[in-house]
DNA sequence: CATATATCAGTCTGACTGACATGT
DNA sequence: CACATGTCAGTCTGACTGATATAT
């Protein structure tokens, strides 16, 4: 019973970017929990959104998108096309390319993983009272758009718009 | 001049602990950055900060505090003896020990890279205000005690006590 | 002999690199 | 032939697993 978890060192705690990161590492393993209740990994779960929003794209462009490298894409759409959620055809227009598509299933499947997710969400940010998390939330996806060029910061429906 | 960078899918920015994940990883990227100015990686700064706040501790409390596995351990520690800034002896007490401790350059050091860090942990958060960054702060803070035992939840010095 | 500590060697994963076959 | 696309094989890293030498 002398098993208490030590505390972490004060001066590691002081450094907000160490607090994100292990943040960020609770999350993102209890989300590959989520995905591996279907048999998949984070990695499915973001192609699957990217195939939502551009229905019929090629696999450079998926990479492009999702920064993924596109040697690792591969092996990420072989479980999918082998799972059925996704169709993968040679582009006639271009046979170099391969067009990659949801299937009805895939799209079913996304949506049950965007629920999932979307609990996953609300367990992580249990402690914030709801104006809390809508700050929160708003003031992260700031701070990505701020640093990532590929995150665009759109603004809550609810939120306040700003001077403009 | 066609290497525009392409949004991430507006599903996947939907999920909150994707955009954390994303967060905590530019941020520890950047971080290891300013270690790297130093010959040094994340872990070797953690160990500093550890050793700073016990003086003189076994490589197993070491690992328990940091939960760095104690094999990783030997070569962090290897490193930072090399440099000079810690020094691993046998205690004399139990001579399975090794009784680590910061040598007077690994305070200076660790000062340094607390004061880099610092300017790294400023540079991340710059799209917020001073109110924001206090209240981003404080909530990641919060979470992070909610989900890993081993951070204790210390309210800043500044913020109005919560009812109780 | 059972346990604790530190160490070493090997594994597993995710992300990256380089080579290459196919097609434009 | 130069270039684009997708694929495969290998590397590098961080975190974990198992075995071992030394000491209690």
């Amino acid at each position: 019973m002398n098993e208490t978890p030590r505390p972490l060192p004060p001066r590691l705690l002081d450094v907000t970017t160490f607090v994100l990161a292990r943040l960020g590492r609770i999350g993102r393993a209890e989300m590959g929990r989520v995905f591996a209740g279907h048999g998949l990994a984070h990695w499915h779960f973001a192609v699957l959104t990217a195939l939502d929003d551009a229905a019929h794209t090629s696999q450079r462009e998926l990479g492009a998108r999702l920064k993924i490298d596109p040697s690792d894409l591969v092996d990420v759409l072989g479980v999918l096309e082998d799972a059925g959620l996704v169709v993968r055809e040679r582009d006639p227009a271009d046979r170099r390319r391969h067009v990659v598509a949801l299937t009805p299933a895939g799209r079913t499947r996304l949506d049950q993983l965007s629920q999932e997710a979307a609990q996953a969400d609300g367990a992580l940010l249990t402690p914030l009272t709801e104006p809390e998390r809508r700050a929160f939330e708003d003031q992260l996806r700031r701070l990505l758009a701020h640093h990532d060029p590929a995150a665009p910061f759109t603004p809550a429906a609810d939120t306040p718009a700003s001077p403009g």
